[in-house]
DNA sequence: ATAAAATATAACATTGTATTATGGATTTTT
DNA sequence: AAAAATCCATAATACAATGTTATATTTTAT
């Protein structure tokens, strides 16, 4: 008999041996005793052996049964496990989403808020890859991840981006003699040796003309690529800094004092994701959450948009 | 959508996501591109997202349903095995066999017969115990075990027996007096101190009656159960002993000669296994197969019936 | 032996799975 | 840019799987 093997034959199967009756069995299973009969009957016409042998009133599984049981329950089982996991992906609870980001993100920010968002879903993964945002770029135009966070984005048409503008602040160590003002001026930094981002960033032009619309001179102390490194090196004593509350706040108490930029010279950070590749629901819910996670660092809203 | 999740859709998912187009997956199926079509529709619907994205004429699983493309493969692929399954115990290559036998087979003879056995029927697998008559009787009873080989069974209304008589033979050490003699009666050991089975065993009483017969005494060296640990006895050099042609041809070129005895003592074993239990077909063959392993010790014929 | 329960069988309704026919959308060719 | 080709979705419909009720048969219990 060349038929084929049905999951409904399967499941009257296991009813009859949970219940050792076919007339329960089919109570259990919502439907008529002759439906059942007839799965079973016909289950046994293709496997080619009985299914069942009377024992006293009880049906008992035959010792063929037995051996392919297990396996059968095991369909059973994954075919329900589908149904639940489809289930957590329609209501947004599972699924799996791959962030590319700067690797301050991946040590400080990102981890608290993926904490939280996967307090409401358990079944989620996430794979998180720091790198420098021109792999990042990469990657984005690759498709290898879901959603990039990232800095200096110029736009690229196989990317999305949306900007953040985050506001920064001036840092230096305790007991320094800035410490008496509460808003610092690029006057007030007139003599001091900066620490701050590489020349070629829009960051540092802004900062750098800033002085200059001061009549000063902006005189570099060391030149970092990460913010995160120069909190690191103002809490060492080592100057003064200019970097973003984001990353100030992570060093708050450890030895520097945090005080107001003016003029404010934002900081354009960029989330990003594959413009062809159609995210995942839960990615662009994610997406949402980290954006709104940044809110209370956000000078100015700018909206979702594709830049050329 | 309370739909349910049915395997032929899944069929049809893994299809298209291997074939990235619903015509070519149809083809591979061997059904028309419209029933494909109709089984993604269905399937879309009640999982309750989309499940590819046309990408320049192919089609991409979207990823939700990367995210549940393992398991699916594992249902079909657990529904193909158990197919082959099945078919392998239709044919009797599959099952399970267990086995409960005195231990003298556990080591010597049945795994031959079992190796041999195999040989077709690479999926068969066994349980071998090796036990006293009187545990293995209770194993058949209980029906813990499919097939039982035992001696000196007595009968038991819901155990099935199958009794054979195997030839028994004199053994003794080489360089003994008795190597000058082609047959070994119990005149000629008259002297002899003998090595054989527990008085109150069937064997035991027939054996002592020869002797009688003859006007003969049979006077004890060791008595013991298993016919496999005279046969030691005696390649050890200890005296002589009436056992199993069996058992004595494991020990032919270990210092030891074998010669007929008259008269012929048969030896009765019991193929034993439960009543009640329908046997897997596998195991019924299995028993023929070790029944007919013994034709070449055997005495004479005696058919499978029931004892009281 | 008879009553009660459980199961199998038959006739039929519903639903899933296929078919063919056809039209719209997209890609490829000219 | 128009034409041709390809791919997919939809509609009407056939057949098989799966359900129903009604009823006969078997098994178990009294």
């Amino acid at each position: 008999m060349k038929q084929k093997l049905r999951l409904r034959q399967f499941e009257a199967l296991m009813a009859v041996i949970q219940h050792s009756t076919v007339t329960l069995a089919a109570k259990e299973m919502g439907i008529s005793q002759p439906a059942v009969s007839r799965l079973l009957a016909d289950l046994g016409q293709t496997l080619g052996f009985s299914l069942f042998d009377r024992r006293g009133g009880r049906l008992v599984p035959t010792q063929e049964v037995r051996f392919l049981q297990t396996d059968i329950q095991r369909v059973l089982d994954l075919m329900n496990q589908i149904g639940e996991v489809s289930q957590s992906i329609t209501e947004r609870k599972a699924g799996h989403i791959r962030i590319a980001c700067l690797p301050g993100f991946a040590t400080s920010h990102l981890p608290s808020v993926i904490a939280h968002f996967l307090k409401d879903r358990p079944d989620v993964s996430f794979t998180i890859e720091p790198d420098r945002p021109e792999r990042i770029l990469e990657w984005m135009i690759d498709e290898q991840f879901d959603f990039g966070i990232t800095d200096g984005f110029r736009g690229h048409s196989s990317v999305l981006s949306q900007d953040i503008h985050v506001r920064t602040v001036c840092i230096f160590p305790k007991n320094h003699h800035l410490e008496r003002y509460a808003e610092i001026t690029p006057t007030l930094l007139a003599g001091e040796k900066i620490i701050h981002t590489r020349r070629d960033s829009d960051f540092f032009k802004s900062l750098e003309s800033a002085f200059l619309d001061e009549n000063t001179t902006l005189k570099t102390l060391v030149e970092t690529r990460q913010f995160t490194a120069a909190c690191e090196l103002v809490s060492n004593g080592l100057g003064v800094a200019i970097v973003s509350e984001l990353d100030a706040m992570k060093f708050a108490g450890q030895n520097i004092h945090i005080r107001p930029f003016s003029p404010n010279i934002p900081h354009r950070l960029s989330l990003v994701r594959p413009t062809l590749k159609r995210p995942s629901a839960i990615t662009l819910e994610f997406i949402d959450a980290f954006a709104a996670s940044l809110t209370p660092f956000r000078v100015q809203i700018s909206a979702l948009g594709e830049r050329s």
